[in-house]
DNA sequence: GCAGCAAATTAATCTAAATCAATATTCTGA
DNA sequence: TCAGAATATTGATTTAGATTAATTTGCTGC
């Protein structure tokens, strides 16, 4: 309800250049040859509260992929499930396609984020997921992270705690999704990315959105164009600066205002 | 699609047994001198895939609680996060209290359901949980059963999947929530409540709601007065019966058909 | 460098579901 | 057993956001 103050403090601290090359450069870089015991996300993404000689067990099973080209599908909907995956760097959306051939966009991934645990139990992936931009990912052979999380009780600590994570983030989802105004959930949302860009360190006020609108509409359960008014009204009441795909917010109080959280 | 009759009507006070010649079941459902080992849900629940002896290990770290009346809670939004609880019998319902007082229904639970996993990753639940009739509930202390999960992979590997399954399962709610209409919301809801009760042996034509039309209603993202409505209409179209609390699912093809399932 | 297409904006209508309002039914507890 | 409260139904009206349509902007690959 009202934990959710603390964020405050980053806010001016980090200036970052959101210009896309710098950016890559920034986060992490596509280079494969990164272990989990360098990367800058390991206080982030899996390896946090693992020590030194567990993180190496753990690199042992990570597969560091070929970087994804824009539009490159990681899985798709229904293939058999055997990984999941961490961002390393760049951004990825999920959806699914219903039979009608409505896509619906169920979630966006940023760096440090662990995409694929919706085919767990049924041992086929939910959903298709691919890049939004350039990107890069680890992979983690499933049946490989239950053998070491069984090794390491850190490690099945921390997966479930990933995965609980998870849960309760789906359902503050369902709350906005039946409950919330176009304005309300716009809001939410952009409060949002900016706090899981201030958590890989990148400015949470000025940030490029690596998805469209009709992404955002999809997966705030709105049209193109409902999206694109609601900026537009934002930015008129000077909460937000918009310029296609770079945003800036200029007044997170206001903004939180709207959602009812202050 | 039709339950096999040889299993007792285990719920009586939320589901109508369809063959009452089967209700030779004399053990009170909200008994709690019932063990995981001879507990009928056990082929559902979190025992399931254990053995014998690994059953066992985890009957010892159970705690069945006195039964809860309707209205009790289970826990309450923020209070510290310590079990995860298993329901025996009856039913829950989840739901978040926002600032400005309107609660949102998050999720219901039925027999052999696992509830508070939204509490894993903060240590707080994120939600309260009250019974809706009068329940009963294994409570699983969660530090316990990560002590346990380390020794049993099985067990490991089974709450995983619980965990990977309600995300699937939240995900599918995103879906519903952004892009179906008021009536494919609720045949949706309906057809869902059919195959969890279907799952525990009870009908999965005929059964009792535990929840009002509010709380459907605020699970769905709609209000009391448009799920009375689509209930109404659904019933001149003869694909259900309603009777206040109690449901006849009279053309499950058609109401598939509606959400575009075939 | 620009043709062609995808993405985004803006405006005018339309509509599904919300809201408002009144009544009916069912449950609860003294 | 009955009074009051909670729950449910039904109808009239309103409205937020969808739909339709047209235009503008930006981006990609030749």
């Amino acid at each position: 309800m009202n934990e959710s103050g603390s964020k405050e403090a980053l806010l001016e601290s980090i200036a970052i250049d959101v210009k896309p090359e710098n950016r890559e450069d920034k986060l992490c870089p596509h280079n494969s040859n990164i272990s989990c015991a360098s990367c800058r996300l390991n206080e982030l993404c899996l390896p946090i509260a693992l020590n030194k000689s567990e993180i190496h067990q753990l690199d042992e099973i990570v597969e560091r992929n070929r970087p994804y080209k824009k539009g490159d599908h990681l899985y798709r909907q229904n293939d058999k499930f055997k990984s999941v995956f961490a961002v390393r760097s760049g951004s990825f959306k999920s959806y699914v396609v219903s039979d009608s051939g409505v896509g619906r966009v169920t979630g966006f991934f940023l760096p440090g984020e662990i995409i694929g645990m919706d085919g767990i139990a049924s041992k086929h992936y939910a959903n298709s997921t691919q890049a939004l931009e350039h990107s890069s990912i680890c992979e983690i052979p499933f049946s490989q992270l239950e053998k070491l999380s069984h090794q390491l009780p850190n490690l099945q600590h921390h997966f479930f705690a990933i995965m609980g994570n998870e849960i309760a983030k789906d359902q503050q989802v369902h709350t906005l999704l039946s409950s919330y105004t176009a304005e309300e959930r716009t809001a939410s949302f952009l409060l949002g990315l900016s706090s899981r860009y201030a958590r890989v360190s990148l400015s949470p006020v000025r940030f490029l959105l690596p998805m469209t609108r009709g992404d955002i509409g999809e997966y705030l359960g709105l049209t193109v164009e409902t999206v694109s008014r609601i900026f537009t009204a934002l930015q008129r009441k000077k909460l937000i600066e918009v310029n296609n795909r770079e945003i800036e917010l200029l007044d997170i109080a206001e903004l939180r205002n709207i959602i009812g959280v202050n």
